[in-house]
RNA sequence: GCGGAAAUAGCUCAGUCGGUAGAGCAUCAGCUUCCCAAGCUGAGGGUCGCGGGUUCGAGUCCCGUUUUCCGCUCCA
């Protein structure tokens, strides 16, 4: 553990130093658990995403994409259960660290009162026998009537306060009436705070009266509520895929480990409409088929495992995760979930709109069955970084730090370095930049000595070095170097844009080619 | 949110009893022209996270706060 938190930190250090991953608005002391990905970081994040896309859209023929808006009817948030689910005020007890819905607190209490409005009703049946009238006691009896009072006055409070979002009037309520932890027997509390999951703001200038709406807290919805858009534009047949790649917000109370769980990340999705009865073999499909491009981005395959899920969320009927082995261990990296008609099933209630396929094949319509995969961008980004991040002790004794990523994802693909920084050479690596910039993110240097610059290439997982020496001059050839093994070898000017596009295909680290997806 | 630890240059860190802000690496300019970092010369870069307090004087002591890491808690 002590060597993983290490680790992490090096990870965390070296990505800042080299331009991958900066802590968000850090010269006001950073926001927490945000982050901006820098020049190097924002092509590999761009990398992983076509990759994904690719895999997902370029190479199912019945998977197509669609970019929703993060501004989404408030009514879909219903529709989904996020406003439900989420919308409790929560509050800790110091002393016994336990969590409580404050609400359920009052509830609590007040529920003690109606036991003791009971009790003097039980005591005056027994008192007054056969002549006893439940109702013109509960009516008339001081002692009662005070009770019922008492609960009148704080059911409102409470509801005033929920309702206005009031949680210091919540807070105060819970003073008021002395409420003691169950647990500690203290009323040592915490301030009251709404646990929203969803961040909101308002839409609409305030004259017209402005409207809460969220920021999404998944882009599955904006896939559900375009269904037949999608379905009928693109001429779909089930089973059919809608693909989509974007932006969502939580508001999470603990986001920590660095870019592991941020509160605004992104998501790459896909939902997978079919035939209802047919879910438990697409969602086999699917795991086997989302593992099959995890694996071929050529991390260590020790490094992934399936979790499947005992305990079913309100919508599944089946659920695992792919997780990964981060440097804080193993972790969700992807979840597959059947979600059945749950989702279209609430929008078309909640709508009104009837959200069917008509299957030509069973000559019946039906509300299709959904598998989700949902990969985190983000977390992805992080399995590809840290598991690429070595500190190499060479041969030699000395030690550099090298990015073993696979070279479809890495930033640069290619270094053009002039041997020497005169006779010439600097001109013939500019020709030799010019002819493969158009096709491959490249980068020039003539900076320092040729082991500097390829360390430099090194740290940000260049996988080619390309030198321009002095025979380069007389027979147009230039030593290509490999990051991995550091082996070079000679090869003419006119066959290096080959050499990168093959190997910046689907490869492995180790450089054999991954057949699953070509 | 609770508890613990930390915060000094881009990175890693030193800074003694409270007395002028330091190093290595990195960066930049030049020299060198060499196929795997650490050759030479020079330069830039810091309100010591932020705000108070104690003191003649605070990077150092005290209080608060923010951020990060760890544990707990939470997690569709």
């Amino acid at each position: 553990m002590a060597n993983n938190e290490e680790s992490l930190k090096k990870i965390i250090s070296h990505a800042k130093e080299y331009g991958f991953v900066f802590p968000s608005s850090e010269i006001y002391d950073g926001l927490s658990a945000v982050y901006d990905y820098g020049p190097f970081g924002v092509e590999l994040k761009k990398n992983i995403a076509g990759h994904w896309w690719k895999a997902m859209v370029q190479h199912h023929e019945n998977i197509v994409g669609l970019d929703a808006a993060i501004f989404m009817h408030p009514t879909i948030w219903k529709a989904s259960g996020h406003v439900d689910a989420f919308n409790d005020p929560m509050i800790d007890n110091k002393d016994s660290k336990k969590r409580y819905r404050a609400d359920v607190l009052v509830e609590d209490y007040l529920a003690k009162v109606e036991e003791k409005i009971e009790k003097e009703a039980e005591k005056a049946a027994k008192k007054f026998g056969d002549a006893f009238d439940r109702t013109m006691f509960l009516e008339t009896n001081p002692r009662v009537v005070e009770y019922r009072q008492k609960i009148e006055e704080i059911k409102n409070r409470l509801y005033k306060g929920l309702e206005n979002n009031d949680m210091a009037g919540v807070k105060s309520l819970i003073e008021d009436l002395e409420i003691v932890c169950p647990v500690s027997g203290s009323r040592n509390w915490t301030e009251v705070r709404q646990f929203n999951l969803m961040f909101s703001t308002q839409i609409g200038s305030l004259s017209e009266g402005a409207n809460t709406i969220y920021l999404r807290p998944e882009t599955a919805q904006g896939i559900f509520v375009n269904f037949l858009n999608v379905q009928k534009s693109a001429r779909m047949k089930i089973p059919f895929g809608i693909a989509q790649i974007g932006k969502a917000f939580r508001n999470e109370i603990v986001a920590r480990q660095f870019v592991f769980r941020m509160r605004e990340f992104e998501q790459m999705e896909m939902q997978f409409f079919i035939r209802p009865g047919t879910e438990l073999e697409w969602y086999k499909f699917w795991k086997q088929e989302r593992m099959n491009w995890h694996l071929s981005l050529g991390l260590p395959a020790t490094k992934y495992r399936f979790h499947d899920h005992e305990k079913l969320a309100h919508y599944a009927n089946a659920a695992c995760d792919i997780e990964f082995e981060f440097p804080i261990g193993f972790k969700e990296l992807e979840g597959i979930h059947s979600r059945t008609d749950f989702d279209l099933g609430a929008h078309q209630q909640y709508s009104g709109k009837k959200i069917q396929y008509f299957d030509p094949e069973l000559n019946e319509s039906y509300v299709p069955y959904v598998i989700e995969t949902s990969i985190g961008l983000d977390r992805t980004f992080f399995a590809v970084f840290s598991s690429a991040y070595e500190e190499e002790k060479l041969d030699d004794g000395s030690e550099r730090v090298v990015l073993h990523l696979p070279a479809i994802l890495a930033p640069i693909k290619a270094a053009i370095l002039p041997l020497v920084a005169k006779d010439g050479l600097q001109e013939k690596a500019r020709e030799i930049m010019n002819l493969l910039k158009f096709e491959y993110r490249c980068h020039y240097e003539e900076k320092d000595s040729i082991g500097r610059r390829y360390r430099r290439q090194d740290a940000i997982g260049t996988p080619y070095c390309i030198t321009v020496d002095h025979q380069t001059l007389e027979n147009n050839t230039v030593t290509i170097r490999d990051r991995d093994s550091m082996k070079q070898e000679r090869v003419g000017i006119n066959s290096i844009n080959q050499i990168i596009g093959a190997n910046s295909g689907i490869i492995n680290s180790k450089g054999s080619i991954i057949k699953a997806f070509l």
